[in-house]
DNA sequence: GTCTATAGACGGATAGAC
DNA sequence: GTCTATCCGTCTATAGAC
């Protein structure tokens, strides 16, 4: 009568995890609370302060168990990339893929949640809730400060202060691309019979258009 | 001992508009109660009930009351631009700035409240309540309609489709420009030194480039 | 580690005086 | 229209039995 693998984890503290990545996602942190956490977990109201300490500590670590691997995935193809070329500068739609590729590759995994982590963390970017900011800018500056160099290196002729900006509009197209197109439909209904797989090479190519587009007027 | 003009507005409701405008930006529908509402107001507690009905008619009181001017203004530029072409199609950066270059003019307004209202907009778009979402899909729908149509004629070589996508990256990335700059600034004060009417030439070049970019191999 | 029970604060909404 | 006072539900967090 037991089922051989178990699709739900067994495992209280993962449960929580799970169900609050999830809700998260939904309702955001102020629009979740403990009892809807615990309910859909099958777990018992008090099992979140006793595993995590407090709502605040649990989100920390709703972020934490997946940026470590989001990260560090990034930075392995990075290292890749760079072994690969060899102290030449890299071609920059090779630098985009490593940190944007990687994003929606993890936003493709529907069932192991890598497409609620992604969605979450979309919708937390504009969600300037004090302790949250401040815990994912520590949690990215590492990753961040290595592809902007990146960047800088490939593209000599183009000011740091300009990349830093393009790198800016890619990542709100990235993160509205994955956590608005299910959310919000501002075309009602448009995307409806879209195929998924297709998302990440349409918006690769047009965060490249983005990034090598000419200048603005007066821009530096 | 009076001021001539009030800075504050006098009336009731104006004032319950404004401090929820600024409150639903920073904390969330569900960060905000009523008591910070009317306490920033100066309003009393049963002053929300009284003019709007509840909270969540509030909510779409905050979002009428700025959203029809901003689609309206779009919409006249439109016609503009149409009647100066003669029939003919328009080119596709004045279509842009029409759409987009007018939210970013309203939100460089830092007094009259038009940043912080497009600042909410922004962090609303990731926010899937479901009855705010579709609130904003039908005070949307005809302004989008009107400016597909509008690509769809500058674009003839493109598929419908793409240009749907790429006019969702767009929206995407100006939100998130809006919204995310002074709300996560992922690379941690970097944008501190920044003259803020630099931001909408450079994204404006930005999403050309985007537009613009060569399609996805295997895309339509 | 898991549970029940509850403390103590805060949420939206409203009745009724002025 | 504005105010006070209050109802009643829900929230997070915790104490203490098992």
């Amino acid at each position: 009568m037991r089922d051989d693998i178990p699709r739900v984890p067994a495992d209280t503290r993962s449960r929580i995890l799970d169900a609050a990545e999830l809700l998260f996602k939904e309702h955001g942190f102020d629009g979740t609370s403990m009892r809807m956490i615990t309910g859909l977990a099958a777990v018992n109201l008090a099992a979140v302060n006793y595993h995590f300490g407090s709502k605040e500590l649990l989100i920390q670590d709703v972020f934490r168990r997946r940026l470590a691997d989001l990260n560090n995935a990034r930075l392995a193809r990075l290292d890749a990339l760079e072994a690969e070329a060899g102290g030449a500068p890299l071609k920059p739609s090779r630098i985009v893929d490593a940190f944007f590729g990687t994003a929606l590759r993890m936003a493709a995994d529907m069932e192991g949640g890598g497409h609620t982590f992604m969605c979450l963390l979309g919708r937390t970017y504009t969600e300037p809730n004090e302790f949250v900011r401040k815990f994912l800018a520590e949690e990215y500056s590492e990753c961040v400060e290595r592809f902007l160099a990146a960047l800088y290196r490939a593209l000599p002729e183009v000011e740091h202060t300009e990349i830093l900006w393009r790198f800016h509009f890619m990542m709100g197209a990235m993160s509205y691309a994955i956590a608005g197109t299910d959310a919000l439909q501002l075309v009602t209904g448009k995307f409806d019979d879209e195929d998924p797989d297709r998302l990440a090479p349409r918006l690769m190519s047009f965060l490249l258009g983005g990034l090598r587009a000419p200048l603005a007027d007066g821009g530096n």
